[in-house]
DNA sequence: CGGTTCCTTGAGGATGATCAACGAGGGTGG
DNA sequence: CCACCCTCGTTGATCATCCTCAAGGAACCG
């Protein structure tokens, strides 16, 4: 859990709900709210030329996004859209800045939570940049894996969702989970993947 | 500039002096020290499996580097190795957590320096991931041209090291810079490269 | 000079992208 | 309940691109 949703409220906040798939900013916007999901999921992403889309991260109940591009008063170098339903808790940056100065411990959270970010997207380049199809899918799927489990779990991502994630198409991905099925590293019925 | 040396050194820092090449610390080893580099050059990379390496980032005098792996209490996610000669302030990491806590202006400082790291590997997953060789290495280009000079510059760096950045090839990279020389979008004397 | 390191070129090959078409499932409204 | 639509999954054929491998040349430094 974030910053604490009286003290939100309580410095001017306002929860405003997004259908799936609407933007809550677009990338190159001055950034202007500290958003923060009490609903939903929210993924955040960038479309090259062609239009093809690469998804920066995925964002779910009761964590914040967006807060870098805040604190360094830049545009944001990525659109947000709800990728479901959303209940986002959104306050100024003006009071959001206000809130870090006045409750140091906030701004350690923050603080850990960012090097958090950084390992994961550091993380992240390394799996995907310079490795094969495979080797870049089982990392998608080994990081949305909360957890070390040995068990078996559906995969709850389209294969498009997941080429969109590694930089693939989906056929690409396609033919990599036929293979992978083959080779039991993976289960799947009817058309779900369990992993 | 980074934490005072003065400070850093009141709090029992050491500094410690790295020959070109030699390796500051390893992927998958615990985060021990807070760095803080006094002159030189230092590189984070990864390596796959057949050797490739992806350079994740470059870090020059005045620059401190692996503070997120310290933070969060986690293996560093890549290995930095003095890419030239370097004289390198070491803290230890008890020492570097009670300094923030100690200072707020200095934790504050650190949110937004990795605030900054965070907006620059975002901008750089989206120009590497999904984009043409020739877009990789403009992207590349611009980011280390600290300002919007329009000037040409000469680009510091050797074809093997851009393409270790942008996850090309060698002979990508000279290829591609040669069609940009036909295009005049670089100039090139005697091999170097001016931007 | 002699040895590195870096740059360059060409030929060939592998891989993932692209394009096109179709199948399967789920939900909605008549 | 059926027909339709829409999203998602699947397959095959073809293509372009970048990688790979091999070889040699240029620049630089002690």
């Amino acid at each position: 859990m974030q910053i604490d949703l009286d003290l939100l409220y309580s410095w001017g906040a306002v929860t405003k709900e997004y259908k799936k798939n609407e933007v809550i900013f677009h990338e190159d916007t001055t950034a202007g709210f500290y958003y923060q999901i009490l609903e939903g999921c929210v993924r955040m992403f960038n479309a090259n030329d062609k239009g093809k889309e690469f998804t920066q991260a995925y964002f779910t109940c009761g964590q914040s996004f967006g807060e870098p591009a805040l604190l360094i008063d830049k545009e944001y170098p990525a659109t947000a859209v709800a990728f479901r339903d959303c209940k986002i808790v959104k306050l100024s940056k003006d009071n959001f800045l206000k809130i870090l100065d006045e409750y140091p411990f906030i701004q350690k959270h923050f603080l850990n939570l960012l090097a958090n970010r950084i390992y994961t997207k550091t993380k992240l380049a390394k799996d995907i940049i310079n490795q094969k199809p495979e080797f870049r899918i089982i990392a998608f799927l080994n990081a949305q894996k909360n957890c070390g489990k040995d068990e078996k779990h559906l995969v709850p991502y389209t294969r498009q969702e997941i080429a969109n994630f590694t930089g693939l198409r989906v056929e690409t991905v396609i033919r990599v989970f036929s293979r992978m099925k083959e080779s039991n590293k993976i289960e799947m019925v009817n058309h779900k993947i369990y992993y």
